[in-house]
DNA sequence: CGGAATCCAATGCGATACTG
DNA sequence: CAGTATCGCATTGGATTCCG
């Protein structure tokens, strides 16, 4: 059991098999985590800037992503009614409580990104 | 700076991302964590252990996903050359480092997991 | 500006059958 | 058992155009 502390029985680790899943189910997928610390670092953005921070999205898949995720609780769309109308995407509460997992994953590439640079030659 | 001790510049943002691009470039997709965790859990597997702990994972996409990662240094295939030859893979200790990562994800899907049935209704 | 609609290409991936 | 080969459908997603 590496990686977790105290005992660790078979039935534990069905369970976190299982709570691995919903979490990827949830936030896989090739966008949504990159589009979530966009939001996380930069606070609440407009469309076009998100997509000029998340590198490589495409205005289609940026839109279907950002409806799904404002569906499923992790972003709120705030709607301004001046003249002209500006429009943010900001994380919700709930989606804040991805803080630890951001920062798991960015240390991660931190630590490694010599041999992932060198594996992969960018 | 929500996620990150210390003061956090622009800079520090930018370099925060391009880690997380690395991370999920790297073990971003479908199944690469699953395979990670199974691995970490029960050991070096075989196979057919493996497909069945990866639940949902075709024989054809396990085969390509071993290969991949063992050729980016995560896995290690063993061979003994028993009668009959028998193969089993696993984490190497470059994966092992990767034991944070999981146990995050891990334990945000066991905090929301109620949310997350309720809004998947599985 | 913030998207939605359409079209089309690439890829993903399951099922099945087959092999050493 | 540990895969590979082939097929064919389904999904992804880029480019472009259009709209309020």
């Amino acid at each position: 059991m590496p990686f977790c502390e105290g005992n660790h029985t078979r039935e534990d680790s069905k369970k976190d098999l299982i709570a691995l899943e919903d979490t990827l189910y949830v936030i896989g997928g090739k966008w949504k985590l990159k589009i979530i610390n966009a939001l996380y670092v930069n606070g609440n953005s407009r469309f076009n800037q998100l997509q000029q921070i998340v590198t490589g999205i495409s205005a289609r898949v940026l839109s279907k992503e950002l409806k799904e995720m404002e569906l499923n609780g992790f972003i709120k769309r705030n709607v301004y009614t001046d003249t002209p109308v500006v429009i943010t995407y900001g994380i919700t509460s709930y989606c804040s409580t991805l803080g630890p997992v951001l920062s798991t994953l960015i240390e991660w590439g931190n630590t490694h990104k010599d041999k992932i640079r060198k594996d992969y030659r960018n």
